[in-house]
DNA sequence: AGCGGGACCTGTGGGC
DNA sequence: TGCCCACAGGTCCCGC
C-alpha cells in the first residue's frame, strides 16, 4: 500500500504525537511482524522519540536515551517500521483494546507524564517493525541498498542509474535503484511523461528523461499536497483517507478511456506488477 | 542480468 | 445468496 507520499503523510501526521515521548513497555501480538535482526522490544523501554522521519517507504523514529536512565543493552538507535502493502500506524489511549489485525502495541509516555498507545496494525502481516542501531541498519542488506530520495535526485544522477534492459517500469519499482516509488507513482509517473513502461531502460533519451524525472517530482508532491493515495486501506496517523486517488490518469483504470486522448488503456503485467499505460500516448 | 512464478497473508469484489 | 477466482499501495527467493 503505502509508497513514498503516503509514508511521508504519516509521519507528518504521527510526529506531534510521538516527538519527544518516552517509551514504556512494548507488546508484541505476533512474533513475524519483528524483523529477523531486530534487538528485543523491551529495548525500547527508556528511548526517547527524538525525531520522526521517513526514509523510502519506511518510517524512522529516532532515539535518544532518556538522561538517568539506564539503557537496556544493545542500545538502540532507532525504532523503523515498514508498512508494505496493509499496515497503519495510529495512537490510541492507554489501555485500549488491541483489534483483530494489531501487530504491535506501544506503551509511550508524554513529557507531561502523561500516557497513550501506539498500535501497529497489519491485516496482511507483511509489515515489519525493526529495533536497531547503525550496525543491525548496515547489516540489513535492503536498507543498505537503498537508493537515492526521488525527491533530492538531479538529472545527472537519474540518467546514472537507468542502466539495464529491462523494462523502464521493473526499474522505477527496483527500491536499489529510487527509493519510495512503487506501482502507483510509477505508472502515473511514466504516464505523464509520455514513455511506455514496457521501453527497455537503457533507451531512454536524455530529454525523456528529464521528462520523467519532472514526472515523478511532480506527481510524488502533489500526492504529498493530497496527503496520499487511498485505494482500501491506506490512513494517515489521524485515520484519514487520502485524497489523491481521485486524480489518476491510469493506476486503476485499465479497460477504460484515457483522460487525454480517449484510447482505451491498455493493462498489462511487467515484473508480475499490473501496470495501465495509454498506447496513444505514451511512447 | 533479468524474466516469470511462487511465497508470504487476509480480505474484497466480480462473475456465474 | 453463495461459491470460486482474481487481485491488491511490497519484497524475497528460486529456477531458468
Amino acid at each position: 500500500m503505502p509508497e513514498l507520499p503516503e509514508v511521508e503523510t504519516v509521519a507528518r501526521t504521527l510526529a506531534p504525537y510521538v516527538q519527544d515521548c518516552v517509551f514504556e513497555d512494548s507488546t508484541l501480538l505476533r512474533s513475524s511482524t519483528l524483523h529477523p535482526l531486530s534487538l528485543p522490544l523491551k529495548s525500547l523501554a527508556g528511548q526517547r522519540i527524538s525525531a520522526l522521519r521517513r526514509r523510502a517507504k519506511l518510517l524512522v523514529f529516532d532515539l535518544v536515551p532518556l538522561q538517568g536512565n539506564e539503557p537496556i543493552k544493545p542500545i538502540p538507535s532507532c525504532l523503523v517500521i515498514h508498512l508494505r502493502m496493509t499496515g497503519r500506524i495510529f495512537t490510541a489511549k492507554a489501555n485500549a483494546e488491541s483489534g483483530q489485525h494489531t501487530r504491535c502495541i506501544w506503551n509511550l509516555r508524554k513529557p507531561d507524564q502523561s500516557s497513550f498507545q501506539l498500535f501497529f496494525d497489519d491485516t496482511r502481516t507483511f509489515g515489519k517493525v525493526f529495533v536497531a542501531n547503525k550496525e543491525l541498519l548496515s547489516a540489513w542488506k535492503f536498507w543498505r541498498e537503498l537508493g537515492p530520495e526521488p525527491l533530492e535526485l538531479n538529472l545527472g544522477a537519474f540518467l546514472a542509474r537507468l542502466r539495464g534492459k529491462r523494462a523502464l517500469k521493473a526499474s522505477l519499482l527496483d527500491q536499489k535503484v529510487l527509493a519510495g516509488i512503487g506501482n502507483i507513482y510509477a505508472d502515473e509517473a511514466l504516464f505523464r511523461s509520455g514513455i511506455n513502461p514496457q521501453r527497455p531502460t537503457d533507451s531512454l533519451e536524455e530529454k525523456e528523461a528529464e521528462a520523467l524525472l519532472k514526472a515523478i517530482k511532480d506527481v510524488l508532491n502533489m500526492a504529498i499536497l493530497k496527503k496520499g493515495s487511498s485505494i482500501r486501506d491506506y490512513r494517515d496517523a489521524d485515520g484519514k483517507a487520502g485524497n489523491f486517488q481521485k486524480s489518476f490518469f491510469v493506476y486503476g483504470r485499465g479497460g477504460e478511456k484515457c483522460r487525454k486522448c480517449g484510447t482505451i488503456l491498455e493493462k498489462i503485467r511487467i515484473g508480475g506488477r499490473s501496470t495501465v499505460f495509454c498506447p496513444q500516448c505514451q511512447h
